[in-house]
RNA sequence: UCCCCGGUAGCUCAGUCGGUAGAGCGGGUGACUGUUAAUCACUAGGUCGGCAGUUCGAGCCUGUCCCGGGGAGCCA
């Protein structure tokens, strides 16, 4: 019989029939050895459940077999038939093993439980365990389903760039892009004469591609953002990184009330696709990481968010009867420990809390009619709290201009900005979704450093 | 950046009043033989985060630095 291709441990579990030769390759999870014949339970990150493999002792290499330890390679050919023993479905009764990479006896991941804490020291190593193989897993499968859900209402997918040479983002402290010697740098009346550097301007990496995609949106009309995104604020919490990735539709002709409407959909639709897609998976967090997610995630996708004017929060805050550290007061921004009673205490569901204070706010939100609010949302969950940003833009010329202006910034800077609204303007509307936030919602996990494959945080550039 | 907690074997941790180091898991050796993080026996394995100090004597007390975690601010 011919070398047959390599099938993959999923396929193999889902299998309807036995098979009379199978090539199976993956890593060794446990192995339970005997003189007689051996168990090897064999995972190749195609799903979260290992298959288990019998070895006989009379295939050639069988004391060699014995002796691998967790974390080895091998490749297997043999038989995939029904399982005499209890516990699983199907086996694999090995014909002949092959070694592909050995684990000395100091490989770090063990057949037990590791902290978060330590795995993050291996990063290179932890996509081997259940758990992190799990999230990278859903992470994959859900960077698909944000594609998806916005292609399926033809949201148009825009590039924006990750270099930028405006320093107008405001939404955070910029890390700089040159090719200056940081050793000798070029002076020009004291200052550092960016003209020398590599595009004649001082250039950094984006903290958000809103202001780039809206002139797409004044153009193309439904679009997005799906990329890294960059800030160089010195945040050491289990909710910030330095680079992440951000999701950041943008609404031709919406208004605030459309912006929430798809922040909510938009969130119901991708925790339901993890319910549908990640069963397996999700299962592991369910049961190992967070005991109550699955009423989470049914209490989220089963219920309208609550909407509720900044105004209104605030009453409900000061009527609490609760004691905050921080004191409530209108005007002043919602702190976390306020987010968090909205949404853990009092409402028990995610919240929409929009129409907050034009000096809290950011330039480009819309001014309400009572020239004391802007158009801004956010949507808050249990355990995370913001989730998602976002606001109807400023569409008109003068109030933009005026506002930029009132804000000290240089009118200069914004003139491709205020271009979009001199030409055509249109209402509009968006936000900002941090996606590894997404990812704790849907899992769990309570650090952001765990959902994505090598976190960067301040002073932290491993791997 | 600020506040709090922690750092002991490869990993998870215990360590009493200050008297010189322990367990489980993992590794090795053997037994068992349809196991399921197998089980049982034996065995190897330590700069107690670094430096300085107090003391006859420090894992334990003091100072300082490094690292990790939780919370806060900034935000997604």
């Amino acid at each position: 019989m011919s070398m047959p291709e390599r099938i993959k441990i999923v396929d193999l579990l889902n299998s309807t029939e036995t098979k009379s030769l199978v090539l199976l390759k993956g890593w060794i999870r446990t192995l339970r050895e005997s003189k007689e014949f051996s168990f090897i339970e064999v995972n190749d990150g195609s799903c979260l459940a290992n298959i288990q493999v019998i070895v006989d002792s009379d295939i050639e290499n069988y004391t060699e077999i014995v002796k691998l330890t967790t974390g080895a390679s091998i490749s297997i050919q043999g038989e995939l038939i029904e399982s005499p023993g209890k516990g699983q479905k199907w086996e694999v009764r090995a014909k002949s093993i092959d070694v592909l990479g050995v684990a000395p006896e100091d490989f770090p991941l063990q057949k037990k439980r590791h902290t978060d804490e330590y795995l993050r020291t291996i990063a290179h190593l932890r996509p081997r365990s259940n758990k992190y193989s799990a999230i990278f897993r859903i992470r994959s499968k859900l960077s698909f389903a944000i594609h998806q859900f916005f292609q399926e209402r033809d949201f148009q997918w825009i590039h924006t760039p990750i270099i930028t040479g405006s320093d107008c983002e405001g939404a955070g402290e910029m890390f700089s892009v040159t090719t200056l010697d940081m050793n000798d740098i070029p002076k020009k009346n004291g200052a550092v004469d960016y003209e020398k550097d590599f595009f004649g301007k001082e250039a950094s990496l984006t903290v958000s591609g809103q202001l780039s995609v809206e002139t797409f949106c004044l153009s193309l009309g439904n679009v997005y953002t799906f990329g890294p995104t960059f800030r160089s604020e010195n945040s050491n919490t289990s909710r910030h990184m330095s680079e992440f990735w951000m999701i950041e539709p943008e609404m031709a002709f919406a208004d605030l009330q459309d912006d929430m409407k798809l922040g909510q959909e938009f969130i119901q639709y991708l925790v339901k696709y993890t319910m549908d897609e990640c069963a397996e998976d999700l299962e592991l967090f369910a049961k190992f990481v967070d005991k109550n997610l699955m009423t989470t995630l049914e209490n989220i996708v089963n219920n309208d968010f609550i909407r509720l004017p900044y105004t209104e929060a605030v009453t409900i805050l000061e009527q609490s009867g609760k004691k905050f550290e921080f004191d409530v007061a209108w005007g002043k921004d919602l702190q976390s420990e306020h987010e968090r009673f909205l949404t853990e205490e009092h409402f028990k569901q995610p919240v929409i809390v929009y129409d907050y204070p034009k000096d809290i706010k950011a330039f480009y939100m819309r001014m309400n009619d009572d020239e004391k609010t802007v158009a801004a949302m956010d949507i808050l969950v249990p355990a995370i709290g913001e989730i998602i940003g976002g606001s109807q833009r400023e569409e008109r010329y003068d109030v933009l201009k005026k506002r930029i202006n009132d804000m000290n910034f240089d009118e200069a800077d914004y003139w491709w900005y205020l271009d979009t609204r001199k030409y055509g303007t249109a209402p509009h509307a968006g936000f900002g979704l941090g996606f590894e936030r997404l990812l704790m919602l849907v899992t769990g996990v309570s650090n952001i450093r765990d959902v994505i494959p090598f976190p960067r945080t301040p002073k932290h550039l491993e791997f």
